[in-house]
DNA sequence: CTGATACTTAGGTAATCACTTAAGTATGGA
DNA sequence: TCCATACTTAAGTGATTACCTAAGTATCAG
């Protein structure tokens, strides 16, 4: 549950396909399964790892387990991006300022 | 260049660093390297890793490359937890739609 | 020219990954 | 009770990953 298992779980399209699936409302295994072509064991593999990095949850109710995204978990990479834009633009901010500080180039 | 490339780049907590340290503004690769326990060629491979998904471009100039960040590659990354959060938002329309576009194939 | 600096290339290894097939368990319906 | 459904477990494989060391090339400084 940090940032390395999110941005790994999201680096496979199968389990991005599944986190974009779940953000419309949770689905049982054999829905999530449903579009792929690989073995139901192989999305069972790929739903862990979603659960692992904290992004997918789920619960088992008689033979069915129900699985949701875990909006926090999205939020939290989305953080990291959001951190990354301020710094970037904080970089123009001061580069801007320095221009207007010496329109000239190079001071001294 | 694409969002498998993006996120397995960002996956891995070296290359995280090396990404935040660029968004503050370009460096060589002995600069990059500096903070890191790891060997040089190590570093080199993150770095070649970065640059292949788009997040990092650098430049030869004499016997100093110098690396800095490409936004682009950020944003794409970053929209695609957007398109997520709008999605979740107004997840009861798209539930729907959804299941029109995928009754029985493959999302990706 | 000589040596130091800044990478670059090559090759090796242990671990992890994305699957597979085969066989198992638990639940629910007729 | 019998059978289908819905996973679950186990074990194996080929590919990729994240490092390493050793040795190479290219540039610049004196």
């Amino acid at each position: 549950m940090g940032l390395d298992a999110t941005f790994q779980a999201l680096a496979d399209p199968t389990r991005r396909a599944m986190v974009e699936r779940l953000t419309l409302g949770p689905a049982s295994v054999s829905e999530l399964a449903r579009p792929f072509e690989m073995s139901l064991p192989a999305v069972v593999q790929h739903l862990a790892v979603l659960e692992a990095s904290g992004l997918v949850a789920s619960e088992k109710l008689g033979r069915v387990r129900t699985c949701r995204i875990e909006p926090a978990a999205l939020s939290l990479a989305e953080h990291w991006f959001n951190q990354r834009r301020a710094e970037w633009e904080d970089r123009f901010d001061r580069l801007g300022d320095y221009l207007k500080k010496y329109p000239d180039g190079d001071p001294r």
